[in-house]
DNA sequence: CGGATGCTTGAAGCTGCTCAAGTGAAGTGG
DNA sequence: CCACTTCACTTGAGCAGCTTCAAGCATCCG
C-alpha cells in the first residue's frame, strides 16, 4: 500500500534514515534529483515534536498549509454530518501521508485526530509545488502519490458484505502496522471498535459479532485491541468473497 | 460539480467556444497564461469524431495516454471483479473529465464505455505535464482539478440509506445534465436502471421500488428513462436525511 | 470498592436482497 | 400488419443480514 510498493528499492549508499520505509520516500528522493535540489528538499522537511493522543492535527475549515507524513503513531481522519453522526474516512499509520483532502479548496475538509501519540514530517505545500516546478520528476511523483492515495480510498468502499469488509480490514491493517522486517501477524489496533465500525460503515455490534465469527472459523484471535491473524490466506479468501 | 463552480466566470472578450461551460475550462484557460502558452495549450487539444454508443474509450490495463473531457454524450466507468460482477464507478457527462484513474500506475484501472454517442476533447498527458512545468498556475490547476474530481467521488459513497442515495442521485444527475441556460427539471437518463443501481450499490429491484416510493411522495415523475423532478427541495431534504 | 468506559451478547425488527412472475415497449419475421 | 420474441423494468413474497435497543461483562482508574 506504500507509494513505492511497485518500484524496486533504491540503493542510496550512505543515505539511510527513517524515511527509508516511508510513503514519502519516492517523493523525498525522486530519481533525477541532483545534489543541490536534494539539499533543497531536505531543508523543507520539518519534524514535529511528539503530538499527544487526543489532540487534533487539523480541523475542518483550517487553512491548507502542508502535507504530513506519519513517522510514528496513528491519526484518524473523519467528518461529522449535520446530524452529529461521526464518519471515519480512514486511518493514517507509520509511513503514510495525509493532508491531500485540502488541495482543492485550500481548506481542510475533514478533521485529523491523533489516536496514538505521533511524530510527523511536515512539508509546506508551497515549497513542494515550487520545487516540483524546477524538477520534472518531482512533479510527476507528487501527482502519482496523490492519485495513489485516492485510489486506495476508493478500493475500500466496495458494496460487499460486512464480513468481507472486516476480513479485508484486518489483513490490510496488519500489513500496514507490521514493521518492515517483522514476520508475525500479531499487532495491536490503534483505534476503537467504534472507529473501525464507522470506517467500515457497520454498527459496532455487528463488528463485534463478525470478529467473533471469524474467530470461530479459526482465522483470527482477538483480545481487546490485541489481534493475531491465525490464517491470513483464509481471511484473504473471505475478503475476496470466496466461500 | 464543475471544476470552476466556485470561481467567477472569466471575461475573455472574443474567445468563446464550447469550452466555456466545460469542466476543463480553468485547466484550458488558466489565469496567468500568456498568449504564446495559450496558443501552445490550444494546439494540444484534439477533438474526436463522434464515438458510437456501445464502444469502449479505454479498458483496464490500457496504457495511460491522455485526459479526456466530454463535449457531448455519456460515458460510464466501471470494473468487473473476479466473480464477474460489474461495479459502476461513475458517469461522465457533458463538461466532465475522465482518465485520472490511470495517473498513478500509468495504466487504466477501469473500463470506459460509451453509453450515449460522444464527442470528446483529448489532451495528451505528456503535453499537459510539460506545459505545467513552464506555467506555475497551470500546474496548480491540474492538481486542483484532480483533487476535486476525487473528492466528489468520495462524497457520493456515504453509508446512508438507499432512499437518500437515490434522491441524491436524481438531484445530482439533474444538475449535471441540465443545459447551462435551462431552467427545467426534466431530463432523460443516459443509463439503464441496472447501471444506476450498481453505481448506488443497491439492487435494480430496490431502485425500482424506491423510484416508485419517491413518485408516491409527489417528488418525482419517472417514465422509463424520462424523469421530471417535481419537488427538488423535497428530494434534497430526503437526500440529506431530513425526515 | 465504585463508577466509567468500551466491548460483547441477546432478541426483535426493518431494510434491502433474491427469486420469480408479470408487464409493457420495441423490434423481428412471417 | 400482427403475432412472437426480446429486453428492460416493475411488482410481489419470503428471507437474510444488519441495525437497534437493551442488558451483561470486563477492564481501567479514581
Amino acid at each position: 500500500m506504500h507509494a513505492h510498493a511497485h518500484t524496486s528499492p533504491l540503493q542510496l549508499g550512505g543515505v539511510r534514515s527513517a524515511c527509508e520505509y516511508c510513503a514519502l520516500f519516492e517523493l523525498c528522493w525522486p530519481r533525477g534529483l541532483d545534489a543541490s535540489n536534494l539539499q533543497r528538499l531536505q531543508s523543507m522537511v520539518r519534524h514535529t515534536d511528539v503530538l499527544p493522543c487526543g489532540s487534533h492535527l487539523f480541523r475542518v475549515g483550517d487553512e491548507f498549509t502542508a502535507i504530513y507524513a506519519v513517522r510514528s503513531g496513528c491519526i484518524k481522519s473523519y467528518t461529522v454530518d449535520r446530524g452529529g453522526h461521526e464518519f471515519v474516512h480512514g486511518f493514517h499509520l507509520r509511513g503514510e501521508m495525509l493532508g491531500f483532502d485540502a488541495v482543492y479548496p485550500d481548506r481542510h475538509c475533514c478533521n485529523a485526530l491523533i489516536l496514538e501519540s505521533c511524530s510527523l514530517c511536515v512539508i509546506p505545500y508551497r515549497d513542494i509545488t515550487r520545487l516540483s516546478q524546477d524538477v520534472p520528476s518531482m512533479q510527476r511523483q507528487l501527482i502519482r502519490v496523490m492519485s495513489h492515495e485516492f485510489a486506495t480510498q476508493l478500493r475500500n468502499r466496495g458494496g460487499y458484505g460486512a464480513t468481507q469488509r472486516v476480513a479485508a480490514f484486518l489483513v490490510n491493517i496488519c500489513s500496514r502496522l507490521r514493521q518492515p522486517d517483522s514476520t508475525t501477524d500479531v499487532f495491536r489496533l490503534p483505534m476503537s471498535r467504534e472507529d473501525i465500525a464507522s470506517y467500515l460503515s457497520i454498527s459496532p455490534e455487528t463488528l463485534s459479532r463478525l470478529l467473533a465469527k471469524l474467530h470461530g472459523l479459526g482465522l483470527v484471535d482477538v483480545d481487546r485491541r490485541n489481534v493475531r491473524l491465525v490464517d491470513v490466506t483464509g481471511l484473504d479468501q473471505i475478503a475476496q468473497g470466496i466461500h
